[in-house]
DNA sequence: TAGCCGTGGGT
DNA sequence: TACCCAAGGCT
């Protein structure tokens, strides 16, 4: 069997990967890391001192994308109410939601609730050692695999999130945006080739805390950096200019009309899909969803409240109609203006036969599943 | 592949 | 104010 042109195209591109893999090798960088971390790192995280792979697990998905300070109390909240992964495998989804409500990217929420009721029937209740088995899991990327594993059971794998990005791109002196294929495919050799032999809890907690405390976004504190004679950025004084940062693109807008129907104590909320925005949390109804504002068009503002009109009249006998102070909130790819329009009815109709439209006691707002600004706006009327 | 997906903090 | 972006994954 003679292997095909491709085949050997392939493997000769392997062959060159591992090449260019084995001339990133540095054990100096790693050991500078270790004892970097063991003298000023981090160690006394609420999911530090555990290698219980629920809890490590569980801190690594609430950390995606999202700081330390925020993560905390949703943790502590999280684990007096699921306290294994057995617990969190029975629980309705709605409660699960309603703990994550406010930390924002939902899907992480539903692929968590998956995730774990997976673990419980493929696994027994206990998480894979084995990178590629955790890849498999809803929610676990390459990243998150490798520090559940490492974490958990001391696996060598390579993370590489936003904190080690930073570190290469400037101890390396990379050009071009880490969000990037190619660049950040550059940045999985380095990660890979970098990895030590031992201690790799200690070295991929140092590269987040390295990232986190010292190696930061803007002014970093390159005078107490260990690897500041190895650093090309600080060698070129580039420090400032690198990472690259990602290529700005013109914000869209969007704009909404959100209904306030407040009646006896309870407030009238609609159950949104799964998909989109605040996928799978309540929210307040919208007349004619989140519309991308056009810089032409006019908005046909009494023709929205002709529609907010029907829409209340459909749960009582509207008594009066107005509107509350507009507010804005910014997601990462738009901005949104929502326009609060409130009611009052007279008496309650019988319940619409539609199952999304929720009458929910203002005094179970706090603990409802509902979007940051909304909850927010909802507690201020409260 | 690049766009989508929240929220809060820093500059 | 406006912008960047953080312990990324999914499509």
């Amino acid at each position: 069997m003679k292997p095909s042109i491709d085949s050997a195209a392939k493997l000769a591109a392997q062959e060159a990967i591992a090449a260019l893999q084995s001339s990133y090798l540095d054990p100096e960088f790693s050991a500078a890391v270790i004892k970097w971390q063991k003298q000023h790192g981090r160690h006394s995280l609420p999911w530090q001192q555990t290698q219980d792979a629920y809890r490590v697990w569980l801190s690594e998905i609430m950390l995606q994308q999202t700081q330390v300070t925020a993560v905390i109390p949703y943790y502590q909240r999280f684990l007096q109410s699921f306290p294994d992964v057995f617990a969190l495998a029975a629980a309705p989804s709605e409660e699960v939601m309603a703990h994550w409500a406010g930390l924002g990217y939902y899907t992480r929420a539903r692929n968590l609730h998956q995730c774990a009721k997976q673990v419980v029937e493929k696994y027994q209740g206990k998480f894979p050692a084995d990178t590629t088995l955790l890849q498999q899991l809803p929610g676990i990327g390459r990243s998150t695999a490798a520090a559940v594993s490492a974490f958990s059971y001391g696996t060598i794998a390579a993370i590489l999130d936003g904190n080690v990005k930073r570190v290469l791109a400037r101890v390396f002196a990379i050009d071009g945006y880490p969000g990037s294929k190619p660049i950040e495919d550059a940045m999985w050799l380095r990660a890979q080739a970098l990895l030590p032999q031992q201690d790799i809890e200690a070295y991929t907690q140092g590269l987040m805390d390295f990232g986190a405390t010292l190696c930061t976004r803007s002014s970093p504190s390159c005078e107490r950096c260990p690897l500041q004679a190895r650093c090309l950025a600080f060698a070129q004084q580039r420090t400032a200019e690198l990472p690259v940062r990602k290529p700005k693109k013109v914000q869209k807008h969007k704009q909404a009309l959100m209904l306030v129907l407040i009646h006896e104590g309870q407030v009238l909320l609609e159950q949104r899909p799964d998909s989109g925005i605040w996928g799978g949390l309540l929210s307040l109804p919208e007349i004619g969803g989140m519309r991308e504002l056009q810089a032409t068009e006019v908005l046909a503002m009494t023709d929205q409240l002709a529609q907010a009109h029907s829409f209340f009249e459909r749960f009582g006998e509207v008594t009066q109609m107005l509107t509350l102070p507009d507010f804005s909130h910014v997601f990462t790819h738009f901005k949104l203006q929502v326009t609060p329009l409130r009611a009052s009815i007279a008496t309650r109709h019988a319940m619409v036969a539609e199952a999304r439209y929720v009458w929910t006691d203002m005094a179970q707002i706090q603990s409802a599943a509902l979007p940051a600004p909304i909850k927010s706006l909802l507690l201020s009327l409260a």
